[in-house]
DNA sequence: TTGTACGCGTTATCAT
DNA sequence: ATGATAACGCGTACAA
């Protein structure tokens, strides 16, 4: 909150007119550089700690430096914190600024957030999804946009790619002589758009390195409700009914934890009597005992390239591709699965 | 991003100039409310849609609207987006806008983010932690500021009121006929101020309550890492050797989980063999089963204190008294503890 | 090569 | 009661 430093005030230090030190800095603009007094505007510059006043030269420019960022809800899951850090990181190593809003899934709250946006002349907008849905957006004016995790009419997006991550999640399984599997969560509900645009994937993806290793689940238990209690259940049925299983596939960290406690329960032990994979990698997947192998959502790497995309767009003035931009979905190996010889037995 | 409207705009539709209108709309100047025209210019703002431009107005006046939010890390509990959510609300309500900045801890982003916000002229500051602790701030030039979940020298702060949440949870207990009571997590480090500012108070709470009801602890586990390995293995010494215990308390959620694992090794049931209590109310403990009864950590209310204190002294001027501000922790009351009736045996 | 002048949208001072 | 006018800090076409 110290006084600002202008270009006058290095106008009167180097005795040059005003408009003379802003060409310099602007370097692009009228003739080629004036070698010798270009240095000593920069040196004065720099020893004045000269910064441009972003207002002032947004309203000559038109350009704020300012993204918006919409989320319906900042983070529930380990990595969101990550995703904000990667969109963050790169808006700032172009020298823009990221403001925040949140929907918390409410109409209103959306139109408010870009009412206000579009006020404060954000030159792009960049919405982040807690959960891969397709959303619909208001008429954005044709200002660049972009949504993070999910997908919308017209908009282009960053998504995880589930097709290979639920290829690699079995193949790790197979490759670790696994040929009894099971599977927790499928579901037609999940197949809805409006609730995830990347499950069908993920499952295609399942079913594709399940087909190619010729083998099939030999059981499936559905589930709407991904949830501790429901895989609970439904890995009981697994222990109890199916002993040939030796591996299972819960499509969630919170659903591997039901599959924990039920094998807790029963003095089952992971992943030396049932070996356990999921999805997601949300912070309680490293608290279970043993900790769960899971595939990354990959949120920093996520924020990151949606942020350089659109700022891409932003400066080119060229329309972001309406199309789906996939990052890889890594896997975290930890402790619960365990390698067997033969061909599997429980 | 259409058109946008200004002064000029709705002076060239009323037939007025341009200061008139600037008068009427900002109120307060010159003479009273020439209340005839001024109906008019209100009418032709409205039909026109008019919203003033904060870059421009902030060079005039020198207000950018901009409050920054500096955080170590976005958000790994569960009512951190909660955090973020109160303070974007209050700000909005305000007309102001949240510009974000991480630094994951380290100092040079630190830095880097105090100066960005500078040349944005931020009109103030608002530091989020995620855990409560004491940090070094650099110089922040007589900005107004606040420390939220945390405490710095000379700033003020938000912070969870947790000797009353401490004393609430052994009441909870008591009142439920506990007598018998175990505590895991108690630790020297705790009480560093680098590490913890509340931890303290919440044991003071803790121990007052259990005085006044005229108790003490059957046993403690001392634990630094609050995960769920040093508490299982804590549990199972209480749950081994101390069959009179009829309630445990573990200092957070994931501790918690280690004593539910425990319970379900020994084939203990919760709460019928044993009642636990814990802290924070992260994600994790609704997925525990049964979900525990806990203390929850008020981010929401938090950021909007902090926020609602911060304008207010952006707007008064007058300075943020250098004080903690306490804002009580509910008990989240699940299905973790049970009633009992005689003087409490397992 | 350097300087002049104007405009971006507002607010505030000072005449009218 | 209303309206010129200057100024905030910057960028740029144009004149010197």
């Amino acid at each position: 909150m110290g006084k600002r430093v202008t270009l006058s005030d290095i106008a009167r230090h180097t005795g040059l007119a005003i408009s003379t030190i802003s060409t310099v800095l602007n370097g692009h603009a009228g003739t080629r550089i004036p070698s010798d007094t270009a240095q000593r505007v920069h040196e004065a510059a720099e020893l004045l700690g000269y910064a441009p006043d972003p207002a002032a030269r947004g309203l000559r420019t038109g350009r704020s430096g300012i993204i918006g960022f919409i989320s319906d809800e900042v983070t529930v899951t380990r990595y969101a914190s990550a995703m904000i850090r990667g969109l963050i990181d790169t808006a700032d190593t172009a020298d823009y600024v990221v403001v925040m809003s949140e929907t918390d899934h409410r109409e209103e709250r959306l139109e408010r957030a870009l009412e206000v946006l579009r006020t404060r002349r954000s030159e792009g907008l960049l919405f982040g999804l807690m959960s891969a849905r397709r959303i619909d957006l208001p008429p954005l004016g044709g200002a660049p946009a972009i949504v993070v995790n999910g997908v919308a009419e017209g908009v282009g997006s960053v998504l995880p790619d589930e097709e290979r991550a639920g290829r690699e999640a079995v193949e790790h399984l197979v490759r670790r002589g696994h040929r009894r599997l099971a599977l927790i969560g499928r579901s037609d509900v999940h197949l809805d758009p409006a609730v995830s645009v990347t499950i069908g994937d993920r499952m295609a993806g399942i079913d594709a390195a399940m087909a190619e290793a010729g083998l099939a689940f030999e059981h499936e238990v559905e589930a709407v409700y991904w949830e501790p209690e429901v895989s609970h259940r439904g890995a009981a049925e697994i222990l109890d009914h199916h002993p040939e299983v030796t591996a299972i596939i819960a499509l969630n960290d919170r659903m591997a934890l039901g599959v924990y406690q039920a094998a807790q329960e029963r003095g089952l032990s992971i992943p030396a009597d049932v070996s356990v994979m999921s999805f997601d990698d949300e912070q309680l997947a490293s608290y279970l005992d043993p900790p769960v192998t899971t595939m990354r959502l990959p949120y920093l790497e996520m924020g990151a390239l949606a942020m350089e995309r659109l700022l891409e767009s932003v400066v080119s003035g060229a329309p972001i591709p309406d199309s789906r931009m996939l990052v890889p979905i890594p896997l975290i190996e930890r402790g619960s699965v365990r390698e067997i010889r033969g061909p599997g037995t429980a």
